[in-house]
This record gives structure tokens, C-alpha cells and sequence, in this order.
DNA sequence: CTGTTAGCGCCTTCAC
DNA sequence: GTGAAGGCGCTAACAG
């Protein structure tokens, strides 16, 4: 009867469920999964959550488990390297999750293959397709491909780049993905500097190109170092977008509220958890075997941060 | 001795961890939970948690929590409406957990009352205080009471102020203290405008203060709304900080790094996140009580976006 | 159709 | 010192 036996009556379904509220009566969720021998809880491990884009996707997710029904646990890793990843890993195994969910790919193959029994899906590409069965993540690839050829459109002749850390396969994507489109385009390739993600990294990166007068175009890797990126470069008297166009990834909810609004890649996360968390469901309904990869598009902001390039001299 | 049996030779343990490893054998959490009563798992209840500080406190719950041994549970709830929170420790308490956080203590009240018999930590002061038994936060009101004096001290005839939604008691008690400070020095308490904490609603705000001459000052509950803020102040014309003064609240990675490095109100939420799961621990081992509020400082931090008024006409 | 029972995997207790 | 057994709360299967 607790469990919707369709036979009883809509009275006395209402009269019992006033009863359990009253009691403050739940059922033993512990007895139940030992007997299903499934938990009805879903776990995600993100990877260096304090960056916008794992944050939201974070939230995103649990969003869309809860909508499901499923329970959701949490864990947390800062560190990319594989050590970590697996500790958060075990972390949620051992509390017993039905599948995992994982923000950036970076090891679970190395579980795979010991034998995790579970279903996973990740949300971002991981670099080796075969590391995992179920892919829904934004199409990073179109988006930057789309910001470096409004750049070059503009009439720039190259763009630099400012890199994420590049253990993220979030960051080798984007970077690849710059440097294809501007082979593409015949252009040169110049070096990218490495940041971390943070505002601090992108002022750094910022003093280095105001130094090079060849810099005209940067595309970086998130909107946090782009803001960082235009502190410096406007503390060392370039102009932006006067001088230096900037170009961002994530479309964070203020960017388009900087003194310069900022031209950015826009993805949607919250679109990329709803579908892989559906997908998922049907994996774990056991109507879906798997191998599958879905990309969410992403589109190019075009705000006010880039220009054409001002002849020079 | 899978239990740390204190008989068993260091010889023999780490043969057997080994055997374990190798089987990719896990024990049964809902078995041992089933039996023991309690499932070693913290829930943690947030609301609109695509707010910075939310969705920060959040990540560093989840870090305090998982160093504990402890599983972690989350439900996050996009309203602050007593339906919308009252479901949410509905889903964290079906799911099974020892104990549960909540990051703005709307109404955990009502589920007191109605028996709710495990712990309940906030990590933000609650309205009434005979809410919750367990209440670490940061020190908001003496932060904002820092930050208005700065301002006064810098020689406004008052502060104007941009509120966080009213249902949240964090805005609440941030308008409060705001007030307060400007009562103690005796100055007008100009009406306050109610934005959403996004930065949206501070460029909203601003519309209105740009129309204001005799507005020379502005308190945001938060940094994004004091970026939103700046932009539309810049838009009309009016000029910061030497037209208009501006303090934030949060102190976010960027705000050092925007074009106007913004001054605002430093919290570490981390600290308050660790203490609190610690006292957490102590009354779920019995060792405590309940009815412990403690302050985590915080300080202003001063930047670009404040100076003394322009004499006027 | 309704009521009873077995057993999920673990840890503690008690018997040996 | 080691080993066997009981029972946590639930649901599915089965008996009445």
C-alpha cells in the first residue's frame, strides 16, 4: 500500500499518507537498498569545483537528479592528477551510488578497467572516447573555433591564447581547437600561456603579451582569466578593445556587466546535466547500452571586447 | 578484523587489505547502516545556491564533510519559500542522513516542531535564534558595520544601499546592520533598493542612483551586483569612486582584478564551513550539547572603489 | 485477495 | 581465543 498499490482508494490513500505525515513516519531507506541491493542515488565526482564552470554544473546536476528522484552525493576534488580523482572516486563507491557522474574525465578508465561495475557518465569529452560509455558535454570545440574566426574576420592576423591548466581535458580541448582553427585559416600559431583559471593567472599572462606589440587578439581559455587579462593589459596602457580584442569562454553571468562588456563563448551546463542525467536514467532502466556521445551547442557573445584591429604605423 | 581490530598483527592486516584491494571488495553501506541506525552521511540543504556564496560554501561543506569519514548529501532549492525548503529537507531526510546543514536557515523550524530529530547545523545566523541548535556564520553584521564607517569616515553624508532579497535572512541582517551603523552616527537612512544578488539587478539599482546627485555612496550586499552597479553608474556618466563610492559584500576572486578593483567585504566561508562540520561531529559523538553560535570574522578590504566625496557646487 | 515469511549483508553477542 | 547466530526494516514471494 505505501508503495502506490493502484487497488486502493484515493480516500484512503489520503488518509493513511495523513497518518505517515502525522507519525513523521519515513521509510528505512538502508533496509530498502539492501534488499534491492540498488541505492537510488546517483553520485557526481567534480574536479577543481571552485572555477564557475565545474560550480555551476555542480548545481546543475543536482538539479537534475533530484528531478529524477534519485538521491545525490558529492565529491569534491581539487587536484586533477589521478591519485585524487580516485580517492573521490572510491569515496563514492564506498558510499554506495547507483552510477557516477564526472565533471571532467580525467582517470575513471584506470577503475574500468579493475572492474567498475556501475554505469558512468561524463560531462566533458574525455581525450580517449573508450574511457567512457555515456558523453554529453558542450561543444567546446565549435564555440572556440567560432571565437577565433570572428577574431581573424575582424582583421587580425593571428590570436593568442590563454590556456587552462592543460591536465583538464576541458583546456587540451580548447586549446586544440584554437590552434585547428587557425591552421585552418593559414595563420601562424603562436605559443599559449598557461594559466590555472583564476583572475590571477589571466593578469599574469596579461603582463607578458602587453610587452608584444604583435599581440592585437587574445583568446582565453574561461572569463575569469579574461577579466584578469584585461586588468593588466589596461594597467600597462593597452586598450581593450582598442588595442587588444579579448574573447572568453563560459559567458558568466556578470560578463556582461564588466566596464567592457565582455565578448565571450556562451555554454549551456544546465542544458548538458539534464540530458546526460536523462540518458543515464535510460542506461540504468537497462534500456540503453551505451557508447554514446552528445554534444550541446554553444554560441559566441559578441559584446564589447573586440574590434578591428587599428592599422598600425 | 575488517574493523580495525586492535588484535590483529600489522602482518596480517596488510595482507588482508591487499586481498581486498585485489577482490574489488566493498562492504555494504546500506547493511551496515541498516544495522547501526545511523548511515555516516551529512545532508546539506542549500538555497539559490547559483550565488557565489552558496555555491562556494557548498563546495567547502562538501570538503569539510568528506575529511570526516562522513558521506555528503545534496539538495539545493532554487526559492527561499518555506514549500520549496521544507521539500528539500523532506528529499535530504528520505535519503537517510545522521544530520543536516543548511546554508540559510529559512524555516527549519517547522520541521523542529513537527520532531525533527536529528542535529541541524546552520552555517548562517538565523532570524530567530531558537531555530537552530547549531549556528556558525560569518560575522556579517561586522563587516558591513566596517564597511559603512569607512565610507563615513571618508566624509559621506550617508550610504546608500543595495539589498539582497528579504526572504534571505542574510540580506536581512546585512540592511540591518547597515542601518544600524547609520543610525549610531547619526546620519539619514535613506530607503534601500532590493536587488536579486545577481548583477543584473545591481545595474538596475544603479539606473535609479545615477539619477540621485546627492548619492555619493552605495553598499551592495554583494560583489556582483556591485559590478552590475559600477556599469550602469558608468553609463550615466557618473564616475567611480569619484563620483560615487562603492563597497561590495563577499570579496570574490575577481574583485581585485576588475577594471576598478573593487573594496568589499572579505568572508571566509571555508572556515565557517570547517568549524561548524566540527562542532557537527562533537554533538553527533555525543560530546555536545547544541546551543553554540559562533562569528567567523570578517574584514573589509580596501581597494579602488572608494575615496572621499568631491566637495560639491 | 490478504497475511506471513524469508532473507538482503553487516556487526555484536554469546556460546564454545 | 574462534565460530555461529540473531536481527536491523524492508519487499517479494508464497501460502492460506
Amino acid at each position: 500500500m505505501v508503495n502506490d498499490d493502484p487497488r486502493v482508494s484515493p480516500e484512503a490513500r489520503t488518509r493513511v499518507k495523513d497518518a505517515i505525515d502525522a507519525l513523521g513516519y519515513r521509510p528505512n531507506i538502508a533496509a530498502r537498498s539492501l534488499l534491492l541491493g540498488r541505492t537510488r542515488t546517483i553520485g557526481l565526482l567534480t574536479v577543481g569545483s571552485t572555477a564557475y564552470g565545474p560550480a555551476s554544473l555542480t548545481l546543475a546536476t543536482e538539479r537534475a537528479v533530484s528531478n529524477t528522484g534519485y538521491g545525490f552525493r558529492l565529491a569534491n576534488t581539487v587536484d586533477v592528477d589521478i591519485d585524487s580523482v580516485e580517492n573521490g572516486l572510491s569515496l563514492l563507491l564506498d558510499q554506495g551510488v547507483d552510477a557516477v557522474i564526472v565533471n571532467e574525465p580525467t582517470s575513471t578508465f584506470r577503475h574500468r578497467r579493475h572492474g567498475l561495475a556501475i554505469p558512468v557518465l561524463s560531462l566533458s569529452e574525455p581525450l580517449d572516447l573508450s574511457d567512457v560509455e555515456l558523453v554529453v558535454g558542450s561543444d567546446e570545440a565549435g564555440g572556440v573555433k567560432e571565437a577565433v574566426e570572428h577574431l581573424l574576420g575582424l582583421g587580425h592576423a593571428t590570436v593568442h591564447h590563454i590556456a587552462g591548466p592543460q591536465e583538464w581535458p576541458s583546456s587540451k580541448r580548447r586549446r586544440e581547437a584554437w590552434k585547428a582553427a587557425l591552421e585552418a585559416a593559414g595563420r601562424d600559431v603562436p605559443d599559449s600561456i598557461e594559466g590555472d583559471w583564476s583572475a590571477a593567472s589571466g593578469y599574469e599572462a596579461g603582463l607578458e603579451f602587453a610587452k608584444r606589440p604583435e599581440v592585437t587578439a587574445v583568446f582565453a581559455a574561461n572569463d575569469h582569466m579574461a577579466i584578469g587579462l584585461m586588468r593588466s593589459l589596461q594597467r600597462a596602457g593597452r586598450r581593450v578593445p582598442e588595442d587588444i580584442s579579448i574573447v572568453g569562454f563560459d559567458d558568466v553571468p556578470e560578463a556582461a556587466f564588466l566596464s567592457r562588456a565582455l565578448t565571450t563563448v556562451h555554454q549551456d551546463l544546465a542544458v548538458a546535466a539534464v540530458r546526460g542525467v536523462e540518458l543515464l536514467m535510460e542506461v540504468l532502466d537497462g534500456g540503453r547500452e551505451g557508447g554514446t556521445i552528445e554534444r550541446v551547442p554553444t554560441r559566441l557573445v559578441v559584446r564589447e571586447t573586440t574590434q578591428a584591429p587599428v592599422a598600425s604605423s
